[in-house]
DNA sequence: ACACTATTACACGGATTAATGTACAATGTC
DNA sequence: GACATTGTACATTAATCCGTGTAATAGTGT
């Protein structure tokens, strides 16, 4: 018993993986550590709602932003400054507005999939699938 | 100059839609603090690579994890507590081993496109084609 | 009953985060 | 130059988070 459990090539897995493939299908350390990073720029009501109307709007100022999310504009300044510093916006100035726009691809597209994923509350799956439905009934249109 | 600053219709938007159209399509507070939550849960390279082990073998005990995460058996536990909290892992019970394996859809496909971003360093958004790629080479093969 | 193993509960310390308010910098107008 | 507006820098505070180590619990075998 006791070297049945803890004999690691004894272990229990369902899919009856050995460690070895799952280990080697297993994200790094590293690769989690940057996943962890994109997650977490997310990982925040106040950096959501801000990348949310630059998504919709294309590009937004500081005052704009502080207006529509009905925020201070040091607390939407703050936020937008880390967002700078990671790349994940880009800035330009026209006079004393600076405007900022989303340039980091995954940040936009993680972002639009889970707002898709909350409409669709009963089957957060169908929001996924509906573009490959989509594209299958344009195809079919097509015959 | 100071009326054409403060006016809100006279704000500067690229995409020229009005406060109120991107107030319309803007997530709502409720719905981004149920968004925070749900990245909040990747937001953590313990997590991150416990869950990814998880959707990689179905179903794995405290002490498998560890073991491949060459973790301490506590860390580990401690974030699955929190992982069954929420409800995004559900636990059975082997003898001593408890057993989890993820429950909640929108965690997985979150995890998995995270993964595949990474995974296609150059271009993020061609991990996000290849499903539809595929299925369009499935279709042609079926022509 | 006892010994062993797996897992969780609990408390702690250190690190991180985000909003806030004040001060400062940049820009534009008169 | 003075003044107003926009936005950032800076410092502070409270809250949250996570790994760790010890203690406790659950299950199994002898």
């Amino acid at each position: 018993m006791s070297s049945s459990r803890t004999s690691e090539q004894q272990m229990n897995y369902c899919k009856q993986l050995t460690k070895e493939e799952i280990n080697s299908r297993l994200i790094s350390v590293e690769k989690a550590a940057d996943l962890e990073d994109l997650f977490k720029t997310l990982a925040n009501e106040t950096r959501l709602r801000i990348l949310h109307a630059l998504s919709i709007s294309g590009e937004l100022c500081v005052n704009d932003l502080s207006a529509l999310l009905e925020m201070k504009t040091q607390a939407v300044s703050n936020q937008l400054q880390k967002l700078a510093l990671y790349k994940v916006v880009s800035t330009r100035r026209s006079g004393v507005n600076i405007f900022y726009r989303i340039t980091d691809p995954c940040v936009e597209l993680l972002l639009e999939r889970g707002v898709c994923m909350l409409e669709s509350t009963n089957d957060p799956l169908a929001a996924d699938t509906n573009t490959a439905e989509t594209v299958k009934a344009a195809q079919i249109g097509d015959e």
